[in-house]
DNA sequence: AAAATCAACGTTAGCGCTAACGTTGCGTCG
DNA sequence: CGACGCAACGTTAGCGCTAACGTTGATTTT
């Protein structure tokens, strides 16, 4: 091993017999070095062992290569889906990555956001649209590019990503309503944690209300894994008082699955007697013996669209503000053979 | 708003009237001023909404408060378990972390490593204890704390902290060897993928061999989701030829929920036609219509354990180079009814 | 052919902070 | 009461790198 402790550019430069300024563009790909003499200085990198030292980079430039994402939980499998989606576009440009998890809470991401800004991030990336309202305006004033990404909205702080959890939840109502369900039921975490989950009760509400069916029971569960929320939150549901829900919709298909298995075991018939339809069209919908009803979502394309355009914005490059995915209703199993004479 | 741009210790120093060494000192926390000063110091600070730059007192400090973190992957319960359990402790304590994802990939973890260190991480932290050679060597040779967490051996990198998967293994394969099972089977990852997984195996079958069946038929399936993948194992392994397993093992609950769903549907009587078991214990065995057998891994004891031995190893305390945490067998529902005499 | 241009390098100043030594003034102790 | 010790500060010198200007010699321009 000749490997020195600490090799430095200076080290490089002294060893090729150039300035360590020479050195520095070479390394970096900066022009202002003549092809013969960058390959000589990288071939000489390559034999010192040379490894820069970005925290000193980071200082002399007033910038890191640091990218600080932000999200509500590991547990779910929407958010570990979206950053596999922007890991390749974000490696491969040379940034780190800073993962935090703020479990929806607002105050927390913003201070760790400031943290972010301490390390003087090249970006950053937030889940939804709805911030500490002091963050979105430092944020603003600082121009950090900033990638909002699941949610979408017109005046995003910086650029953003995501699909329209409204229309989906509208989307999903209006089948629902085709197939005949008059008494809908939403199972959801508990109001105001998560924003996408409102939207998504809202425009399930909003469908059905155009449709002439005012009302929507909504049970809320507080609990992380979602196949346990579902299967809690479907038993609270058909324990109330009252007529029973012809139709459960729940926030995601994990939910939905949990929620199936607790009709199954009831001997409810599924989708007759209830039916049953989540969101997201996660993996585990495409094996499930009956397919459930769902919204797909395109997780990893989100992801993917997302780091490329933070990636180009903080580039310079003049990028989309907002974009919206596409969202696609997908039948299974679980909805639409209800007997509507019956009802 | 005051906040001017950019303000530096150099500007509360003028401001209190004392060189940029007592702010310094004051900030950190370090000895040496006097209690006024400090509480002087700290109060102008806030008030000039003074923010650290991290990146220089890295350089100066070639000490940065960064720690990573390397997993396999994220689509699991057991990663991301582990995190939050480390979560807390590490925030308290001033760190920031910075999670890689490996997809059991060596190579990666390797390069990502000597990235962190381009940082002058802290700390590292490291899942398993099978890594590239020379990254091993390296990390010993610089003395970084470092931490490896979810497996354990004799001779860590540095410290360890996690459950022993052999002997986890062992227990469940005499559990179902007492329940009169001959036929087992497991259902797991393409082999070499992960090492626990292939420990636990290694364990399963040495249980099953002392007691006298040499046999144990394993599928492999490659497939993100585990629900999926534990479906269609299961699947796979029915429809081999030859006599059908008596007892099924998975990698973990999710599989065997996989697994258990498939047998239900084929209308396979559980656990008397086949045994089912699992491996972590996660939150989803805890509401399942029908309990799994599992064997229990303290998943977010081990993140707070771990956490806490890293960061007592980074203040310079001596501690446990090696920490065993406890497994248990948890009997459910999926095994032991099975009628021995007609076997 | 003198001036302008430009690629290919070099020099100079820091980036904002901390480590490692000073320095000062006051109590204290033989 | 002078030497000593010590708490509470100050000074100096970088950490390793890059931004922003030089400088130089060769090529092009008119």
């Amino acid at each position: 091993m000749t490997r020195k402790i600490n090799v430095g550019i200076k080290d490089i430069g002294r060893a090729v017999g150039v300035s360590m300024m020479t050195v520095s563009r070479a390394l970096r790909g900066v022009e202002g070095v003549s092809p013969a003499m960058r390959a000589e200085i990288l071939r000489m990198a390559e034999v010192m062992d040379y490894r820069p030292n970005r925290t000193a980079r980071s200082l002399a430039s007033a910038r890191s290569s640091l990218i600080g994402i932000s999200i509500p939980t590991l547990f779910s499998d929407v958010f570990p889906e979206i950053l596999d989606g922007m890991r390749a576009t974000l490696s491969h440009a040379g940034f780190d990555t800073v993962i935090d998890t703020t479990d929806y809470d607002r105050t927390r991401e913003a201070a760790w956001v400031e943290r972010m800004l301490d390390w003087n991030a090249a970006g950053l990336v937030l889940s939804g649209i709805d911030h500490a309202p002091e963050m979105r305006d430092h944020l603003r004033a600082l121009q950090i590019p900033t990638l909002e990404i699941w949610d979408v909205c017109d005046d995003p702080i910086d650029i953003c990503v995501g699909v329209d959890h409204h229309a989906a939840g509208e989307m999903l109502g209006r089948h629902l309503h085709a197939c005949g369900y008059r008494r809908p039921a939403f199972v959801s975490v508990p109001e105001g944690r998560d924003r996408r989950a409102d939207k998504r009760l809202a425009g399930l509400r909003a469908s059905f209300a155009t449709a002439g069916v005012a009302e929507m029971v909504v049970e809320r569960v507080d609990r992380r894994a979602a196949f346990v929320a579902g299967a809690i939150g479907t038993e609270a549901l058909l324990k109330r008082p009252g007529p029973r829900p012809d139709v459960i919709a729940y926030l995601n298909d994990h939910m939905a699955f949990g929620g199936l298995s607790v009709c199954e075991g009831l001997a409810l018939p599924v989708p007759q007697a209830v039916g049953i339809a989540g969101f997201n069209g996660l993996e585990l919908n495409t094996v499930l013996p009956r397919p459930i009803t769902t919204v797909r979502t395109p997780l990893n394309a989100m992801g993917v669209t997302g780091a490329r355009n933070l990636v180009a914005r903080m580039n310079g490059a003049v990028v989309a503000r907002s974009i919206v995915l596409p969202t696609r209703l997908q039948e299974g199993d679980t909805t639409c053979a209800v007997d509507v004479s019956a009802a």
